[in-house]
DNA sequence: CAATAAAGTTTGAGTCGTCAAACTTTTGTA
DNA sequence: TACAAAAGTTTGACGACTCAAACTTTATTG
C-alpha cells in the first residue's frame, strides 16, 4: 500500500494534470501543492517513478501511469466521501472541511469507507459539487463551464466550486452560494 | 503536538500501567504492544522522557508524568468515541473496530471530535464498556470485578471486556455476550 | 549463592521524508 | 541569437523511527 505521503503527491499530481492544458504536472507547482521544496519534490518524483505510479522524463512533464491514476481516484473517493460526511452529518462548516478530510482520508479501511458511503446514501458529488469517483475507479464527467464564460445578468446554477482556498470558500459560503 | 508514534507509545504505557499491579510498565511488554523490538522501545522511552511524558529510571519501571497522562487520556477519548461511532452508527462489527479506531484516532481535530461526540449523544462508555474520558481529562471509575472472581452459576451483568484480541472478541460476540 | 534466564540498554546501520544550496537544462525575450 | 529567468536536478545533511545483534543489569531458582 502506498504511504500517506505518496498518496498526497499522487493526488496533487492528478489535480495538477486536470488543471493544466498540456495534461502534465510541473515540479514547482507540485512542490507548492504538497508544501515542500522543489528539490524534495524532484526526489519524490523519482521514487514515484520507481513505484511505477508516474512517468517523468528528465527535465520534462509529469504524468500519472494507469496505476497512478487508480491510486489518485481511490484517494479522491475517500476524500470526497469524508467531506460529505463531515458536512451533511456532522454539520461542520462547508469551508473548513477540506483540511480535515486531508488527514482522515489516509486512515480509512475499504470496509469502513463502504459503510460510510452506504450511510450517506451513496452520494454522487461532494459538498463542493465535485464528483465522487466510484469504487471501481470511474468519475462522471464534469458538467458546467467557468463562471467567467457567462455575461453579467445571466441566470445560472452553480454546479461546483473549484477553488479550495479557505478564505475564498468562506466568502462564497457567506454569500449564500453553494452547489445546487 | 505529539507525533502519531509518540501517541501510540503513550497510550500503550497508560494501558500497561493500569494492568500491572505495580502501576509501572516494562519495556518488553511495551515493545510487544506497539509491535517493535525492545531496543526500539528503549530508545523511544528515552525520547519520551526527554519530552517529559514519562519517568523511566534506568533498568526500572516506566510511569507516565502528569503531562503523559493527559496525552494518554486524550488519545483514549478519541479512540473510544470513534469506536462508538463505528459500531453504533456504521454498524461495523464490534470485534473489528479496534484496529480501525487505532488509525483514525490520530487524524481527528478537536472540533470534529466534539461534533462526533455530540452526534453520538455524548456517550459515557464505548462498545466494550470502557469509560470514555471527558474532554477535560477525567475517567469515571471502573465498575465490576473479574469474571474469575465469581463462582459457577452466579448471576451477573457484563460491564466491560478488557481483552482486545480479535479472535477472543469474535468468540465473545458469537456467544451473544456484550456489555449490558 | 552461583548460574542462568529474563529484562533492559547500546551500537551501528537503514529507510523515509525533508531542507538548503549549488548546480544544469530549458525557455522566453531583448 | 544570446542571455537571463525559470524550471528542474543533485548533493550532503538531518530527524524520526526502525532493526539486529552484542552487551549489561536484575531476577529467579536449583
Amino acid at each position: 500500500m502506498a504511504t500517506e505521503t505518496v498518496e498526497n503527491y499522487i493526488k496533487a499530481i492528478y489535480v495538477l494534470c486536470r488543471e493544466s492544458p498540456s495534461g502534465e504536472a510541473g515540479v514547482v507547482r507540485l512542490a507548492q501543492e504538497v508544501d515542500v521544496t522543489k528539490g524534495t519534490a524532484t526526489s519524490m518524483i523519482k521514487r514515484l517513478a520507481k513505484l511505477k505510479l508516474v512517468k517523468a522524463p528528465r527535465y520534462s512533464g509529469i504524468t500519472l501511469t494507469a496505476m497512478g491514476k487508480k491510486v489518485a481516484l481511490d484517494v479522491l473517493r475517500r476524500h470526497r466521501i469524508i467531506e460529505t460526511f463531515l458536512v451533511s452529518t456532522l454539520n461542520l462548516d462547508w469551508a473548513d472541511v477540506h483540511e480535515e478530510a486531508e488527514r482522515l482520508e489516509h486512515a480509512l479501511s475499504p470496509r469502513t469507507l463502504d459503510r460510510l458511503d452506504e450511510f450517506l446514501g451513496r452520494p454522487s458529488t461532494d459538498p463542493h459539487g465535485d464528483p465522487i469517483p466510484s469504487a471501481s475507479g470511474k468519475v462522471s464527467e464534469l458538467r458546467g463551464k467557468a463562471l467567467s464564460a457567462y455575461i453579467k445578468g445571466a441566470k445560472l446554477e452553480i454546479v461546483r466550486i473549484l477553488d479550495q482556498d479557505r478564505a475564498f470558500l468562506k466568502f462564497v459560503a457567506q454569500s449564500g452560494l453553494k452547489p445546487g
